[in-house]
DNA sequence: GTTACTGCAAATAGTTTGCACCTAG
DNA sequence: CTAGGTGCAAACTATTTGCAGTAAC
């Protein structure tokens, strides 16, 4: 609510000319809740993903009076216009990110805590290009994740059970 | 039911083999579901990914006589030990495919008509040795999925709404 | 004023669970 | 014989939908 570093802020504001213009183009109104939905989600520290019940719920103790379907619309539009990345990490809900706060970036889920990691290897993009060129296809997004044990000591919760698969 | 070529057969016979250990091991028993629902995976043509809906009323229609809640428990199990994939590609549900058919690949998604067509580009495990090692984790799995426009004339199944988000 | 958007609650879809019965070991 | 597994139906969870009321333009 009140940790608006200056960047963020900048950021937010650039989002926010995005969607208006993206609901100008469209003849969409231009509603309290879109932008409302728009900057809980810019306001996410680095590194954290959220899903739609959270969103919902920490909206609605604050200030804001929103519905869940309201949230479900919203974030869906602000993903079509690009403003927000939905992810499916493997047997967790959908999770939601900003998509203009940092550099593109791709994310490491950890198999004992399930934390989720960021990580940038720009060598993605070469085999982004060499796979579409080779199988006819303009590859406008992709989605890399990996699953991994942490080399950490101790990782505080695991949550899954010890049963390895081999 | 009767697409087996030689090397199929080859192949379910490893999984068979592989599923009798992994049953032993853990001290589970050997259902004929569990063999059925390994069996009617692999019998999956390439590039072909099923969902648990599908491939129970495929059974059903079968010889088999299955219940819902057995072929997710078996699936679940199979994707333990390793024979079979689960897929959360972005807005479909998951869907399953053998693991032992082919060489390792990943997913490309036409944005258009939805398909899903299989590569390989091995340069993924370079970007996996090296992420691994500068986080400190040891990455087990990847999951890479590439989202594009086909460059297909008209491709025919065109299910997305024209609107286009730039 | 008109029409899109919102909130709510009911509906849906995918998956999980509880429990009586069955069967592999 | 006796757990573990199966089938069925009910429960649950995430998301979508229908509709009456509200507000953006």
């Amino acid at each position: 609510m009140s940790m608006s570093k200056p960047v963020m802020k900048e950021i937010l504001q650039r989002a926010k000319n995005i969607l208006d213009e993206y609901l100008n183009d469209q003849n969409l109104r231009k509603t309290a809740e879109r932008y409302s939905v728009l900057e809980e989600l810019y306001y996410l520290p680095q590194d954290e993903h959220i899903d739609v019940e959270t969103l919902f719920l920490r909206m609605r103790n604050k200030e804001y009076t929103i519905s869940r379907a309201t949230v479900y619309n919203s974030i869906d539009l602000l993903v079509e216009c690009g403003l927000v990345v939905k992810h499916n990490f493997k047997d967790k809900n959908a999770l939601y990110e900003p998509a203009l706060t940092y550099e593109h970036h791709d994310h490491l889920v950890c198999n004992n805590c399930l934390k989720i990691k960021e990580f940038l290897d720009p060598s993605i993009e070469e085999i982004k290009k060499r796979v579409g060129k080779s199988v006819g296809s303009e590859i406008k997004h992709h989605s890399l994740v990996f699953y991994g044990d942490c080399t950490i000591e101790n990782c505080e919760n695991l949550k899954r059970k010890e049963v390895v698969s081999s």
